[in-house]
RNA sequence: CGGGGCGUGGCGCAGCCCGGUAGCGCACCUGCUUUGGGAGCAGGGGGUCGCCAGUUCAAAUCUGGCCGCCCCGACCA
């Protein structure tokens, strides 16, 4: 939580690119400290304080830590879940001999959150490379999955680093290898927080509130019993639980709340993203069926009361791969090949992403920033060579990469 | 820091221009009727109108000062 201020000034690139947004501790304990402690804005220095002592041969190495923590950093404007002074993320950090099996980390870590975002959140993202200019202060380079919200608008939604030596250098941090000699280790962080969350919202959920997709749902199923009186309320009631009886308790709940009406039960649940509402009546009884309701397409579907569960599990998969693929034409559709400036600072506004040509230089990138507000996402792995001329300057380009305006 | 806006029952707002008994929706309380998409009707409780000063017979309303919040720009995962 606090880190002394010497910590983060050893390493000059990284200080440069933190000092800005470190809230500062000056005084504790009722006086003023010798030596003041930044919040922490990233652990990087921690950790390395650390390996110091922990890393001295290649025995040691790789080394692994993953922790969740909180941090600080104090922007100019916040924005729930997407830009909070204070937010929660897991962050790793890795040590390695070499500097390809770094490299190896780094990619292999924004894929894996890359498989987490389509899998589990059903968001589709563009692994790549960040610019020189929007790359991690101290990183080699910086890796990074770009998402698109439904305004158009690009969420850096996770990000994998190749320190290199930097930070082994800035913190003295050697070991041993098997020809005897000292040599500076080759390190990787990663990270991925609430913003994630906040991103998960942004993709899928509508005017009528949330959406979750099913693989994260705390609460996948909601049962809404339909009743008039006492006797279809014990008839309905009890022929819902018979139904559920082996089911397992985190997967489904029967709202049984008699101080509301079934359309305020719908609303409810509708509104906190639950992904399937089952409606079960005296005349659903009579037919040995069931309503069930899909929240992102709000389709309703009858079911047969005969294997109810196994119908259930499929729809929610069917909603999950449904939601990944929605969002993936999303994207897809809002995605424009531009090759013309004027055009593009036209475009821009309306959203999406866009491939354009680009030299490659700083200046060029820059002035795009400064012309539009949008900036180069990524370099998107996948890029195929294709020469071109910059979409600023007119040089020549070598691949496509991706410009959005971003959050 | 520059530009714009807003502070009125718990929440969301109208009233302010043109001064004269502070109002609406939601929520809350009581009763009856309701229950397959956010219930209906009737009755009821609750407000130093952001703060301070000024003008006036009279200020939520006009004037001046202060305080707080939000939005847009410069920063950023």
């Amino acid at each position: 939580m606090f880190i002394p201020e010497s910590f983060l000034t050893k390493e000059a690139e990284h200080v440069e690119g933190f000092a800005p947004e470190c809230a500062v501790v000056t005084h504790a304990g009722g006086k003023e400290l010798e030596e003041r402690l930044v919040v922490r804005p990233t652990s990087e220095t921690i950790i390395w304080d650390k390996y110091r002592d922990w890393i001295s041969s290649y025995r040691d190495l790789p080394i692994l830590l993953n922790q969740w923590a909180n941090v600080c950093r104090w922007e100019m404007r916040t924005r729930l879940f997407l830009r909070t002074t204070e937010f929660l993320w897991q962050e790793g950090h890795t040590a390695h001999a070499t500097h390809e099996e770094a490299e190896e980390e780094a990619y292999r870590m924004i894929h894996v959150y890359r498989d987490f975002a389509e899998k589990y959140m059903a968001m589709p993202v563009i692994p790549g490379r960040k610019t020189e200019q929007e790359k991690f202060a101290g990183a080699l380079h910086t890796y990074c999955i770009e998402a698109m919200m439904q305004d158009g608008k690009a969420l850096q939604s996770g990000t994998s680093h190749h320190l290199g030596q930097n930070f082994a250098k800035a913190f003295d941090v050697k070991f041993q290898n098997q020809d005897k000699e000292l040599e500076y280790v080759h390190a990787t962080s990663w990270g991925v927080s609430t913003r994630l969350i906040g991103g998960m919202v942004m993709c899928h959920s509508d005017d009528n509130g949330l959406v979750i997709p099913p693989e994260l749902a705390p609460l996948p199923v909601v049962i809404v019993p339909i009743w008039r009186g006492e006797d279809e309320q014990e008839r309905v009631l009890g022929r819902a639980r018979e139904l559920t009886r082996d089911w397992d308790p985190l997967f489904y709940k029967i709202d049984d709340r008699e101080q509301y009406k079934p359309g305020f039960k719908f609303n409810h649940w509708e509104v906190r993203g639950v992904p399937i509402r089952v409606e079960i009546g005296p005349r659903d009884c009579d037919n040995n069926q069931v309503i069930a309701v899909r929240r992102d397409t709000g389709e309703k579907a009858t079911l047969s009361m005969d294997g109810l569960e196994e119908q259930i599990r499929n729809l929610l998969s069917s909603m999950q791969q449904g939601m990944l693929e929605a969002a993936q034409k999303r994207m897809h559709d809002r995605t424009y090949t531009v090759d013309d400036y004027a055009d593009y600072q036209r475009r821009i506004e309306e959203g999406g992403f866009f491939r354009i040509h680009w030299c490659g230089s700083g200046d060029c990138e820059r002035k795009m920033q400064e012309d539009t507000r949008s900036t180069i996402r990524c370099i998107p792995f996948n890029a195929e060579p294709e020469s071109g001329q910059c979409l600023i300057c007119g040089n020549p380009s070598e691949r496509r990469v991706i410009a959005a305006q971003g959050y």
